[in-house]
DNA sequence: GAGCAGCCTGCATACGTTTTCAGGAAACCG
DNA sequence: CGGTTTCCTGAAAACGTATGCAGGCTGCTC
């Protein structure tokens, strides 16, 4: 249970007692005051560099109330989604001097609640929310701590301070429009559980751009995964089974994609030539599906460190912007394609 | 560049006060000591949680002199078999009440010194090594931090004293021995940047599989990378120009296959019709493929609880084993057939 | 009622830094 | 040469927590 007594580090005072001066201006020294005199100053670093010296952060953090520590969490390491994001983050973060402590919730309640606890007891300088749970259930936790938030793509950004978000329904516009541009009228929308806000935001771009182009609305065209891949083939059932299919869909995100992708091809059904698809994130592997997949790229990489500078900024004590929102970039692959066409 | 003053967290000390007893009961107090009066013990507890009071991290970790944190340095987050790493890690360490600094190296020198610098500077009580060369380069600085260090996947592990990695020469070995079942007789070795620990052994596997099925080594089916998917597609033409060409090819890792197989699929060649490919990794991608890669899969996340586990263990002061070596798993798919089928 | 054990509590110190303050020595000015 | 400034240095307090030690109170035993 008990760690085994650790060899006690070097100290400032035995570096002190080496260079025979106390240890305060051994401080100095190391902090490059110029309240001490330059030879000294430079025989002090000598001595702290011979004897292996490193100046210990939990101590200095006691005094200076700052770690230059920023917390993240996350849902899910292991989604590809937010591998980059916390890619990203400590990039910025690391060129500003700050470490990161990574955590991710699993969408876990309690786990959630245990992480914001460990961050504050660890008295991180900032956090950054890419849960997008966390941001909602445990507000008042997270307030509690008064120390500046950022949440990135997160459900209910309105209520809190500072934010980076993707333009959902400027992107979802742009997703149909392409298809709508290549020939498409019966366009299906493939949505994420009910209720979450970057749905209902993607779900209004879809709408806006069918509304510019006067073609109908028909709610028949509108289904809804239930939040995991597995859920798509069912949706995209659904479609099929209509008397008129759609001749193009517009896909919650990549994943969603890719499961009706596989589905398609399951029943013989060719993308694009049968019907064309288009995804939401840009994943990396979008690249590499066949047919490659036409998306819309959240520039994860950019809002992730926007996110840190943002955080940065207001560790920094300036003034930040308090909510931006990114846009996506369509991004032309092969799943695309005017309806009926014998190639894509 | 300074940070604003932050408002003071409550202490300790102002709970002693508002409880009317020393801050010395306080502490025993949350730290559920026997020493102190249950009714008492329970009146500060409570009053501390009206109070919001969360222990000081840095402050416990001085006198303590352990952080309950590890740190995590891996080459690249965005890469997606290192997002597995951290996964796996972060939860085992979650677990067990410790919280993780993430950092990736980038492969850049400088930065992979300036990280080991901040891990030591936030007195991390462990360290995993998932960044193959960190580990040769900063070996000096690692060890005089005198704490527990886990490598995985290393490129000399046996130079330290504890690690974690796959079993490369029976994987290598196994991915071959499929390819001769199907029967195929001139298999191509597509090797990883030449010098690679993990290369050569997997190419020393490649070449024990050939000699037990009684094959001959033909130098000329040897060909390297230069690390980076970019480098495949023209190792892949020198294969492709010999005289007589292969009929499989185990590649390096899934990367290397799948910029093989597009690679392949410009030139009109189909797979696994006219050639068989095998990856290495089974990244979260290789499913989604077409056709599904055939590869070995690396158990990333057990590796890296393994890991985590290790170090967990070697923390709380119990004997661990020196080196581990887990065993690759063939994941059948449908990048591989015998040769000239015409189906897979 | 004296002695004693057991329970609880507070005092003091330590952990490794930073920083304020005061002061000594040197240099400078008149 | 006295006074003042400048430059450097050390003593000391502080940050928030943990803990050894001493001691006070209570209740028990004889």
């Amino acid at each position: 249970m008990c760690s085994p007594p650790l060899p006690r580090a070097v100290s400032i005072k035995e570096i002190a007692r080496l260079a025979q001066v106390s240890h305060s201006t051994v401080s100095r020294a190391l902090r490059h005051s110029p309240l001490v005199n330059p030879k000294t100053a430079e025989r002090i670093r000598r001595i702290a560099e011979e004897s292996g010296y490193c100046p210990s952060g939990p101590a200095r953090s006691l005094v200076t109330r700052h770690t230059e520590t920023i917390g993240v969490i996350v849902t899910s390491i292991a989604d590809p989604l937010h591998a980059e994001v916390v890619g990203g983050i400590e990039e910025a973060a690391n060129e500003h001097g700050f470490s990161v402590f990574l955590a991710n919730s699993n969408a876990d309640p309690e786990r959630e609640f245990h992480v914001v606890r460990s961050f504050q007891q660890h008295r991180v300088d900032g956090l950054i929310v890419a849960a997008p749970r966390v941001g909602a259930l445990h507000m008042a936790a997270l307030s509690r701590m008064r120390i500046p938030i950022v949440l990135v793509n997160n459900q209910h950004p309105s209520e809190f301070v500072h934010s980076v978000a993707i333009a959902n329904v400027d992107a979802a516009r742009q997703a149909t429009r392409h298809l709508i541009a290549l020939g498409h009228r019966r366009i299906a929308s493939l949505g994420n559980r009910f209720g979450y806000q970057s749905d209902t935001e993607r779900f209004a771009g879809y709408r806006q751009a069918l509304a510019e182009a006067d073609l109908p609305f028909e709610p028949d065209l509108v289904v809804h995964g239930d939040g995991t891949p597995g859920g798509a083939p069912a949706a995209m059932a659904r479609l099929l089974g209509l008397a008129a299919p759609p001749t193009a869909v517009f896909c919650y995100n990549d994943m969603t994609a890719l499961a009706v992708l596989r589905h398609l091809r399951c029943l013989g059904l060719r993308v694009p030539e049968d019907v064309s698809l288009i995804g939401f994130d840009d994943l990396f592997l979008a690249e590499y599906t066949d047919p490659p997949l036409t998306t819309m790229r959240q520039p994860m990489w950019q809002m992730d460190r926007a996110a840190a500078r943002m955080l940065l900024d207001l560790l920094e004590g300036n003034a930040a912007v308090e909510n931006v929102q990114m846009p996506a970039e369509l991004i032309l692959r092969q799943s695309t394609a005017p309806p009926g066409s014998s190639h894509g």
